[in-house]
DNA sequence: CGCTATCTTGACTTTATTCAAGGCTTGTGG
DNA sequence: CCACAAGCCTTGAATAAAGTCAAGATAGCG
């Protein structure tokens, strides 16, 4: 099943933004739409890095192995984000689908030439990378040094903000916003570097602070947007 | 004092390696060598990014203030790692002189079109950025899941490492490595997300284990190289 | 020589982990 | 439709880790 994208899912926030529609086109013939249940891998560690892609839709996770064997994440994939390395060496992460997910897959070679046809595709690329990097160090203060409490928050914060979440159904001055988490507690504990009963225990003291609701399963409303971000902000 | 930076000490290990001598004449005449002593900064989180550099010897730290006003640090640089942001936006971050530094600045227009005029310049920054993102990555999960002594044997393993240092004065069997730390106590600290009192407690200990030793002021002897790493990997 | 910074060490407190048990969902088969 | 099993989530009590507060010890520096 070597379905051709259509648009790669990247006109809006993606590389493809300062293409024209030839140009664009012309990246789309070279992508191959897929597709990866809860738990598949694209790429996995030790793999040589024989493609890129772009998701489409749901989330995926970058984590590698600890030495103790644990499973350590290290970053979150949401729509719009790109995956692989161009031009670089081998990866040394897994990324792996946390719900169902679309793709636009390519070869790394291919897209290494588009890249080297398109000047602008490579200077957004490398915007988006730079991008990752602040996000990345971000995160590295959240983990450093916030408390439980904090993390949690931060990451509910950060969900909320990357799934562009908005509750629009009805015209009420409620601030509320409800989604799913794409992890479960566990995942969760993993991201955070915390255990699940800590995490736990946090989306409790959280809910019970009346900041965010937890009506079952994976739902979380946020409540308080102001108060969840200076939860997350909150180092003491 | 605005003199030309004869080769911005990025022949060997940098963005330049691949470009010809020419070329490198051409870059070297847009950059200006610059030297800052310890304390002074270079980017401020505000400024509007300006600027580019290459870091041609000493150590910086790249640094957020939190909400708190604690002074938290993200990453170091190196002799050879570039600053700034090319063709984005603010940083966000202070870039700030740990030791006294020599820099080759460049203005960010003229590196931006140095950039489009050489290629291969532009992929080397990719790749180099991807790189950085790997390893504020693995740092990540330092942070997030290390323990103390881990945290702060992982760093001095990083430091060695990335000083490159190496104690060839004596032919001796003794693979004993002795540099001295660019950064305070309480900068370690800062880094690793954790105390003073902390951090030299595991210093301390490291020592009584016979993994290091610390000969007075900021100097380090790595005695046992192999010990070092595995206390750094150890998650329990 | 004395002053100030920085670093070390100790006693106590706070925070998160660990271990253990119980509750809620979901899916399956009777 | 209900009972039951499996997985995930929550809660509690005990333990371990790092933080805080408070003295001292060293090292630079004028």
């Amino acid at each position: 099943m070597t379905r051709r994208c259509s648009d790669c899912g990247v006109r809006d926030r993606s590389l493809c933004g300062s293409l024209n529609d030839t140009e664009l086109v012309h990246l789309a013939r070279l992508g191959v739409q897929r597709r990866l249940v809860r738990g598949e891998s694209l790429v996995r560690a030790d793999d040589p890095p024989l493609i890129c892609a772009n998701l489409q839709s749901g989330a995926m996770k970058v984590s590698s192995v600890t030495a103790g064997g644990d499973d350590a994440i290290v970053g979150l994939l949401y729509p719009g984000d790109f995956i692989g390395r161009p031009f670089a060496g081998s990866d040394h992460h897994d990324v792996v689908a946390l719900t169902d997910v679309e793709l636009c897959v390519f070869q790394r070679a291919d897209f290494e030439r588009a890249l080297t046809e398109h000047r602008e595709m490579e200077q957004k690329l490398l915007q988006r990378t730079l991008a990752e990097l602040d996000r990345a160090r971000r995160w590295l203060m959240l983990l450093g040094r916030a408390t439980a409490t904090a993390r949690v928050a931060g990451f509910l914060d950060d969900v909320q903000r990357r799934l562009g979440v908005n509750d629009c159904q009805r015209g009420m001055a409620t601030e509320s916003v409800a989604f799913d988490l794409p992890l479960s507690r566990g995942e969760m504990a993993d991201l955070l570097g915390l255990t699940i009963e800590t995490v736990s225990r946090q989306m409790t003291r959280l809910r019970a602070g009346g900041i965010i609701d937890l009506p079952g399963g994976r739902a979380v409303v946020i409540r308080d947007a102001a108060a969840l971000a200076e939860a997350a902000d909150a180092f003491a």
